[in-house]
DNA sequence: TTGTACGCGTTATCAT
DNA sequence: ATGATAACGCGTACAA
């Protein structure tokens, strides 16, 4: 720099000014230095730019598995918006694992990204990304709120989806549906009655699972369905094979369900390939709902009916709410909530002749 | 660091040393030097120390979309390989299009990055590419490889893949096979007869889909089956759609094929797509191969007979192969090339009694 | 082994 | 509007 600073016949900062486009250069200079920097093939050094500047122009993005199309789709969103800002994303992956989160966002924050896209494995233990905020990293939340952060947050309203694919279930005469939900291993929610009542509640902490059981449940208890412990699984993530197993096991109780809800994507592979291996024609045999409207589900016979999200959108917004922070804008965190969508296609069919309750 | 360097009672140099873990430093005054930057909270400012080592621990992915699995696949072991040596990716989506790509890499390379994985989109236009080697920043090449530049290359072997499909279908008694391959637009290749011979020969620019074309032809030509260009359809990147109407085309030819070899994920699905739109049982109106051994392919009826790559592990060698480079490993650019397999299902059947040649 | 002092390539501050 | 110079935070000769 030093040397197109001699070769334009400036001084350094005059050079830079003209070639950062910061500060004030005459039209005339302008010209001649950036000349002179082409003429050099020049080009700025970012790194010492960052250090004195404390811009490094990347976010940072991390998910629980980049491989699973949710994610991956997410990224997606986030990299363009990025771009169009003129940032790049730092990618990290979490399997799920908080120590890993931790260990991920600490990195991102070493590496001074200017923001962080972060899909939570834990909405409660969030000292990690209080810290973020803390040192003046923005941190936007993707697929889980956190009412332990204030942040902002892009969801989908999970027990409004999950009620909404029962309740389609419901009105098509089905009383003893299933659930299939994949969740971590180390904080599987409990099915337990509420005492008085007797009515099935979940506990744990809040995450998209959690609330689609919630919403399931809720639904069961609008028609006075009978719902039982037994009727909601939950599964280890990103096992198909393990999902599976547990889908079986809900088809092999002595009272099988009439319809399932899956409550995931890899659930609804689960679900669809337990009733294939049993035989059971869908939805002669079984109604199911799935989630996700992944290319797959309008592959296979018969087409299925899912709830959809809009991931691309998710990843978009978070991005874009991110820059909006990034950019000095100042205000309580925000609850975004993007609109899922039940396509109807061709997995539940009626069942009874308008059966009632228990 | 000066504050640490004081609550320590040493000099900044000192600290640095304990820190940083580099020169000489008394245990002692390590363990004196670590504690008072707990005590602190101080964390090392990765930015003025890239700037003053010239490492920045990053590396950068650029690919077409990763919301494409056989993409978001690799780049998962891309960046579980550069976690293992303390790395993290910066991601970069090209969308095929050479400018973008051009572009990516530039910033890529004014981040610093100490190395690059890249599906590149030309394997011939890569002066971008050399542009990073010149500078000191090895490059690996996944899923193509390129004469015109001496890298490592992490690819499969398309020709020998296809070859291998195409011949599956001829030993079933297949004569009319057609194929379809998702290529860029811009640079789609010509099939057409050579002199002399009057057989098929595919043109332009090395590329998985022409390799594959390659593959198709060989097989044909092994067996005398009469090809045509009319057989070898081409269709535009990432439009499933298009992708659909293509099949359905080849389809609806005056004598259309009995069995088609789909070349890539999305021509598989526009291939099962338009057979099912037209009626076309599989594998008994019309058997099929397909690319990349996806979840669907065996989620559907009948399962898919599809020939299998190892994205994965793709990702992962890449990278291995990068962080050799980049620790000062120097030889000469090599090819690996991983291993596909035909994964036998039920989309193919035997057609006529040892149908002969023409 | 430990301390001093300089340099990496920018941008920010101040004076002109 | 332009120029001289300090400062960012760390690594590393060199001296002690």
């Amino acid at each position: 720099m030093a040397d197109v600073a001699r070769e334009a016949g400036v001084s350094v900062a005059t050079a830079g000014r003209a070639l950062g486009d910061y500060g004030r250069v005459g039209d005339d200079l302008r010209d001649r230095v950036k000349a002179a920097a082409d003429r050099l093939g020049y080009s700025p050094n970012v790194v010492a730019r960052s250090m004195r500047s404390g811009g490094t122009h990347s976010i940072g993005f991390v998910g629980a598995d980049i491989s699973n199309p949710f994610f991956a789709t997410a990224l997606r969103g986030v990299c363009d918006v990025a771009r169009e800002h003129g940032y790049e994303a730092i990618l990290t992956n979490s399997d799920d694992r908080l120590d890993v989160e931790r260990a991920a966002v600490q990195v991102l924050l070493d590496k001074q990204v200017e923001g962080i896209v972060v899909a939570p494995t834990s909405v409660t233990d969030v000292d990690h990304l209080k810290r973020a905020q803390e040192v003046g990293v923005p941190i936007v939340l993707l697929d889980r709120s956190s009412s332990a952060l204030d942040a902002d947050s892009v969801v989908i309203d999970n027990e409004m989806a999950a009620h909404d694919a029962v309740t389609y279930l419901l009105n098509l005469g089905h009383r003893r549906i299933g659930m299939l939900a994949c969740v971590d291993v180390e904080e599987s929610p409990e099915v337990v009655a509420r005492a008085g009542t007797g009515r099935l509640q979940a506990r744990g902490a809040a995450r998209p699972s959690i609330d689609r059981i919630r919403g399931y449940l809720a639904a069961m208890d609008d028609y006075l369905a009978p719902s039982s412990a037994d009727l909601v699984r939950c599964t280890g993530l990103g096992s198909p094979a393990q999902a599976e197993r547990e889908a079986d096991a809900l088809l092999a109780l002595a009272q099988p369900p009439t319809a399932v809800f899956a409550a995931d994507n890899v659930a609804t592979q689960g679900v669809f390939r337990a009733a294939r291996r049993r035989g059971l024609a869908i939805p002669g045999d079984l109604s199911m709902v799935g989630f996700d409207d992944l290319d797959w589900t309008t592959l296979v016979d018969p087409p299925l009916t899912v709830v959809a999200q809009p991931p691309l959108d998710m990843g978009r917004t978070a991005a874009e709410q991110l820059f909006a922070r990034i950019k000095g804008e100042d205000r309580p965190g925000e609850r975004i909530v993007l609109p899922t969508e039940l396509i109807v296609r061709s997995s539940a069919a009626g069942h009874g002749a308008q059966k009632r309750s228990a």
